[in-house]
DNA sequence: TATGAATGAGGTTTCATTCAT
DNA sequence: CATGAATGAAACCTCATTCAT
């Protein structure tokens, strides 16, 4: 599916164009929200000009897409790579895992802050900017939340694992991007834990939710 | 404290301006964010002119430490309202009673959800523009789910109680706000339960969080 | 004849207030141009309502020939003191009379210099506000100026000795304002001398003019 | 040295459009003061968009060094102009040249009065939006009088050459203006004279100053 | 008459978008 | 295609003046 309002790229030049802004526009991202940012600084910080812009994007508003786009891609690229090379391990248990799991996502959240609250931030205001592949990343998420279910079943007292796995993927983003993104403000400030301290706290609870009946 | 930005009232007119010109924010806010809100909008809609608002507030911005003024004076009226009366009960046990507390803040939440979202955004936006108050109110969240830990202590088994409370407090509204502001958006729209089994949910995470031990 | 735009005092209570808003009036043009000031300032400074500088005055342009008439009457009041009371003297001779004279006028310009300024902008910027009382002062200058003349006639090579009381008046009053009002900006920034020396390079000057045949 | 607030134009048709902003204001200024025009009239004047100004000058106060830097061309461009060359005559005496320089003076005063008056009135009135550059002029306009003096050193009895050559452009300068731009208005509004009477009196109060002994 | 809240016209400024070169 | 100047629709904000109390 085509995406709309961002224009093909017919010559190689027109490509690196494009690329040049996606890099300005996350960089720019760094600093400032994407409100904030205008048209002409990123085209400035890409070395372009205004209407190189409009070349490539139909208008400011097709850049959302892109950073979804982006943000999506470094989740790939960070489930790819060795940092996120996880088998769970019957031995060492449920428990275990969790823990190793709520330490990679959090790790991956670090590298990517200024994106992750942009995405957060207009999949909010403009959830029509998005396209199915959000769908699709968010299931593919729950797949692999379902597979550790399913790996550590005996332990598990959940009654509805497709449940568990759902409940599980909301709980462990929601935290972490809350404390990722806004440490000092909101109900984060309250929270008085180091980074270790509170995935393991958010592991437990994960352990404690998945291992007590739900009656 | 004076509110910064606000100007004083010397008349009961200004008063009464002044409520009429919070009460048309807010509902403005019910339709779109502040963002998006013009001050024109806000005169037309108190039924007043441009010139009573800037009479009122110094500009634009001094009108986001009146809606974390609303939303803190919301949940005070929230917490001593019938709805929020609850004793916790050491026969029902600690379950019983977190699975109330998440119902009631759930309820608490969908009545607020534009003050809410306006909140949580601009308390992220403009940090600056927050009072010492918000911190106190934190504080106070964090005094009344201690209570709670302290109340059930028999029952709990993290080491650490001031940490637990906190913990609680971060989980349950971060995972409600985030679900409740934005149901079909972001992590929450792969959360196939309805809002009891979600509750319950919350409250069943907790429950398993306090009642494991820590190691 | 009544002056336009300035309501007539019916109550004692009134005459007090009009003196209150004209000496905050004069307060804030020590600070700061009539341009920048607002009626709300003046009314705050006065200790009254704007509604009461709308009871008093027609409007903010109704202010300005009060500035006048305050001028005026500072004029008066330093020509009838004994700062002022100067006799000439034929042994002392004219040069010696015209030092006196610009000592004499440059220390009064130094103690209403914010007056003179607001004057002598307004003179300018709304000619149209001032009344006839303006050409009976200027004319007074003259007049006296004039005395001065015939009193040295002997000394004196003008043919003309209104027309050199006329230059005499316009160009010590030029002079000395220019200088005492902007004395780092516009031409008096080159001018490199103290009061003393500054005054008595006038006197020269027209001293020198005085005494010169006209051809 | 860059001018602060005036933006660069890299394209050709940018610097027609500046210079067609700089003409119309120079225009509007035939008519009204600085305060008095609108950026919109600027812009119509000129036959383009409010959006064009800011495309060029950074805001309203931007457009006063424009004035000033105009002023300052202009007397350049009349001071190489055939009216102005000017060489000083041994044979003719002092008198004579200082004739030849208050009527060469007038002359381009006549010319340029709306420059004056908004030159004159924003060096008082925004003095922070003058660059070194008008200095520089003082020193310039100092310096050819000193060159006079110099010239006529021996009719000349002032002491201090240079004090001489101040007070001479001060006095010509400031004389000059206030009849040259408020020849009703003020004090000049009792100067019965005719233009070249006054320049010779202006002449003649120079020479008087310049021959007589400072004692 | 006094008060000060309310009015609203008028000005400045921003910036996504277009378009001549 | 690239450039960046030009457009123009909003938005914010000010303050002299009015007027209900």
């Amino acid at each position: 599916m085509k995406r709309q309002g961002v224009k093909p790229a017919a010559q190689s030049r027109s490509k690196k164009s494009r690329d040049k802004l996606v890099a300005a526009l996350e960089h720019l991202l760094h600093e400032k929200s994407f409100e904030d940012i205008t048209i002409a600084e990123i085209a400035k910080e890409a070395g372009l000009s205004v209407g190189a812009v409009y070349g490539r994007f139909e208008n400011k508003d097709a850049f959302i897409p892109v950073i979804f786009d982006l943000y999506k891609a470094r989740q790939e690229a960070f489930a790819n790579s060795p940092d996120a090379r996880y088998m769970p391990d019957k031995e060492a248990g449920l428990r275990t895992a969790l823990r190793t799991i709520t330490k990679m996502a959090w790790s991956f959240l670090k590298q990517e802050i200024h994106l992750t609250r942009a995405t957060h931030l207009y999949a909010r205001l403009r959830p029509d900017l998005i396209g199915d592949e959000w769908d699709e990343m968010l299931e593919a998420g729950v797949a692999s939340y379902r597979a550790i279910v399913d790996f550590f079943a005996d332990e598990i007292k959940r009654t509805d694992p497709d449940e568990a796995a759902r409940m599980l993927g909301y709980t462990l983003s929601t935290l972490a991007i809350e404390r990722g993104l806004y440490p000092t403000e909101g109900a984060a400030a309250a929270l008085k834990m180091d980074d270790a301290r509170f995935t393991d706290a958010m592991a437990d609870a994960m352990y404690g939710y998945l291992t007590v009946a739900d009656t």
